[in-house]
Order: C-alpha cells, then structure tokens, then sequence
RNA sequence: GGAGGGAUCGCAUAGUGGUCUAGUGCGGGCGCCUGCUAAGCGCUUACUCCGAGUAAUUGGAGUCGAGGGUUCGAAUCCCUCUCCCUCCGCCA
C-alpha cells in the first residue's frame, strides 16, 4: 500500500512513477475520496467532542435535566449517521489504495516487457555437447523418474508425479539449498502453514487483484499460499519490532499452489509450471536504510546455490513494466537449459521497501523511545525446485542418457 | 465434533454503568546516589487518525480481541464472530 499522506502532498510523484509501469490508475479519484473522507471524519470529531463534554458535565451534575438528555439523544443520532457515512467513505478509500501497485525504485530501467529487462551478469558458459540434449520431459521419461500421465491421472493438466531418484533428487536439492542457507548465509529455517486467512493474502498483496490465481477453501475461508512469501510477511503482522532485532532472515521450504490462469497454454510442456510445486524462500525483514544493500546480499546467496550446483546463469533487473505488484526493485535469476534451449527463471528477488509493511502493519524502534516507523521486506526464491530440477537434469546429462549427479548432492543422494 | 473458561498498555494483573484522563507490579528508558557490582531514590514509558505550527510543541477523536446493540454516558450490560486454554471424543 501506498502512503496516502504521499499522494496527497505529491500527487504528480505518484503518478509519474505509477506510469512507468505501464498502466493507469485512479489517482484522482482516491485524491477525492480523501477530501471527501476527512471532511466527514472532522464534523464527526467535532460533534463528538461536543457530546462527550456535555455527557461527562451531565454525569457530574445532580439533576439529569430530561431536555438535556433528548437533545443529547438526538445529538447522539445525528452522530452514529455520521460515522456509518465516514466510515463507508474509509472503506472506499482503502479499497482504491489496495489496488495501487508499489512505485518503481528510481533506479530501475524503464520498460514494457521482458525484451526490456537488463541482464546485470552472468556467470558459467553453456557446455559445448557432442551430442543433441534432450529436454527434460524426454529425459525424465526415459529415466523413469517422471511421470506425467499418472500425474494427469490423479490431478489433470500440469500436474505429475516424481518417482525414484526424481523424487529423491528433489528432496536432495531442498535439503542442499536449505542447508546452504543457514550454514554459510545465516538464515533461520522457518516451517510454515500451506494454507492461510484471507488476510494474510491481502497483506502481502495477493489479494483483492490477484485472487484469480490462487486456490481457496470455501468452507473455512483458506487461502493455499502461491509462495512462502506469503506467510512469511505475516509472521511479524502487527508487531512492532526492535532495531536491535533487524535484519531478520528467514528461509522456508514450502508447497506453492497457483491456479496459472493467465499463463493458459504457455509450457504445457515439462515441468517448469505446475499448479503445485516447491520452492525454498529467502525473506528478509530491514530496516529502511539496509533494504537495497540487503536486496544485493539475498540475490548473491540464491546465486551461490548455482554456483554450487555449476549451472550456468545469468542475472536480469526487471524493467517497471515487468515489476511484481509489491515490488519496487526485482531481479530474476535465469539458469541455462540446454534441451530445452531457454533460460529458466529460477528465483525472483525482490525489494518491497514499505509496500508489504503498511499492508501487514510490520514496524520497529529505531531507539527504544523513538516512534515506530515501517520496516522494509524482501523476498526471493532460493530456488524454485521444479525449475532448478529441469536445470539439473538438462546440464548433467550425457551422451548415453544418463543423469550425472551434482558434486555437491553426492553427500544427500547416496545412490545405491 | 461436545462441554466449560478466557482475551485489559512489552509481560503479569486490578477494574461489574459516570471520580477510568484505565490503577498497580515487573520489564524498558533517562537521571541521581554510589570505590566497583548489587541495591536504593526520582522522573518517565502504548498506538492510530484528523487539525494548528518551519519546528520543539499543541488541540481533538478513536482504540481494553473484532464487529454490532442498549444508554445522555460502556473495559463494565446484551448479541454475533475470531482466537486461546481446559476436559471429553476422534486421530498422524
């Protein structure tokens, strides 16, 4: 969320920076529903002072005069009408400011699409094969260690099922990637809950826009989290926290269920985009001034995991067009797939500055008596399974069809 | 799933219709005292919103889990919901 106090003062700011995403928004509209909000909001204060003072000299006085109190029970009504009034123009007003996406970092390259994005660095070059790689679904279907038709069977499209050492070289990587994270980067291993309230979801800004793609339980109002991010703003939701405790690191794995509306038709193929999949997250809660410093440490410690792992990939900043709705500054990481001759985006970092923040009401001291102000969130994959899998299997593979296993998995995979 | 109990300032608690402008203790902060430490003493210590002021500051409104109701007036009475705890049942 947007500070409203912001586009109140500098509105054309706002705007400006809104635009760089390509789209348009109501700013005018929400700058006339503010007005139109604290008009209201000030008469009700003012009547309610005003009762509240004769109500309180009544209490002390000896004889309750009956005019006395018909008027105040009169004053009293116009009151509560006033309020419903006030607080439905609230409502309106947060409605509107609930969907304004966050405002670009100044910084970020200006564009539409991906054709836009700028490739940072790179790192690792694509092995020079002798023979034609196969893609992965070819692969992993000769190998049997995926199965897309029983995949299909149980669930329907984009869904499949890992078998044997798929299935244990998946849980190899997550065990690795976790491993990594808290032993070399510091991070501190949450286990979270799959499904979550709806307001979780609206915290950190999947909800209202976005709730077309994600799974919901009717009948307890369940919400099936899209990615760890999710939960992981939520752990500190309305907590004011200490400067002292900043920053906070988190790395969780978790499921991620996306009902992948809008991308209909796009990679039916394989398994690089399922309606279940998992990802290890990195999350970091900062304090404002550390944010685009530790922005640049959470890409290096997802890079490190290709790195490790030997992959080639590079790093792109994403142009304003192509920027999350929460995100003021995003870069992805795009590991090399030879047989499926792409670059697969493995992780997405962000920086949310104070978007998610407001949203979740997530704050800290900066000195123990100073005012609370709100603390910035990032996020970013480290990294999304099925992807870094198809990654794996297309660099590793060999002339004859087998899968050669990562050094640094042996310890994890003792196969037998 | 059934029955019962509960939710008050960071924590613990007091508060059953107007003097609650929510008290007290602990914890935190600042200061004093003191060879050091401990102790002691004094002061202080919630958040949000609207307004005035360049600012320090200041006026007002709201918040005792959330929402609604009764009342001139609600932490207190009533209703609904959420969450937590205890017991029973079921269960990996």
């Amino acid at each position: 969320m947007l500070d409203i106090r912001l586009i109140r003062e500098d509105p054309e700011l706002v705007r400006r920076a809104l635009s760089k995403r390509g789209d348009a928004f109501a700013l005018d509209s929400i700058l006339e529903f503010d007005e139109h909000y604290r008009s209201l909001l000030r008469q009700t204060e003012e009547l309610r002072a005003h009762h509240n003072e004769t109500s309180k000299k009544l209490g002390l006085s000896r004889e309750k005069s009956p005019q006395l109190i018909a008027q105040m029970r009169q004053l009293g009504e116009q009151i509560s009408a006033l309020q419903q009034q006030t607080k439905e123009a609230k409502a309106k007003l947060d409605s509107l400011l609930l969907e304004l996406p966050n405002m670009p970092h100044p910084g970020v390259p200006v564009g539409a699409n991906e054709g836009d994005n700028v490739v940072v660095r790179s790192w690792g070059t694509p092995k020079e094969l002798s023979f034609k790689p196969l893609p992965h679904w070819e692969l992993g279907e000769r190998l049997g260690i995926i199965d897309f038709q029983q995949g299909v069977k149980l669930s329907g499209t984009r869904f499949y099922v890992l078998k044997g050492l798929g299935a244990r070289l998946q849980r190899a990587l997550i065990s690795f990637m976790l491993d990594v994270h808290l032993n070399e980067h510091g991070y501190t291993e949450v286990y979270l809950p799959a499904m979550v309230k709806r307001e979780c979801m609206a915290s950190s800004g999947h909800l209202p826009k976005f709730g077309d793609n994600l799974y919901h339980d009717e009948e307890d109002d369940f919400w099936f989290i899209p990615t760890a991010e999710v939960p992981l703003t939520n752990l500190h939701r309305d907590e004011i926290l200490s400067a002292g405790s900043l920053p906070l690191n988190y790395v969780a794995h978790t499921p991620c269920f996306r009902r992948e509306k809008m991308s209909a038709g796009a990679d039916t193929r394989g398994i690089k985009r399922g309606h279940q999949f998992d990802k290890v997250e990195l999350y970091k809660v900062t304090d404002p001034a550390s944010s685009e410093r530790e922005l640049e440490r959470l890409v290096a410690d997802a890079e490190n995991i290709c790195r490790k792992l030997a992959v080639p990939y590079r790093v792109a900043e994403l142009c304003t067009g192509e920027l999350g709705f929460a995100a003021c500054k995003t870069y992805d990481i795009e590991m090399w797939a030879p047989g499926c001759a792409e670059w697969l985006e493995v992780s997405s970092c962000s920086n949310c500055g104070d978007f998610q923040a407001r949203r979740a009401n997530i704050r800290y001291r900066a000195e123990p008596s100073a005012r609370p102000q709100f603390v910035h969130t990032l996020n970013g994959s480290g990294l999304a399974l099925p992807r870094v899998l198809i990654a794996v299997l297309e660099n590793y593979q060999q002339a004859d069809g087998t899968v050669l296993i990562p050094e640094v998995l042996e310890p994890y995979l003792k196969v037998t």
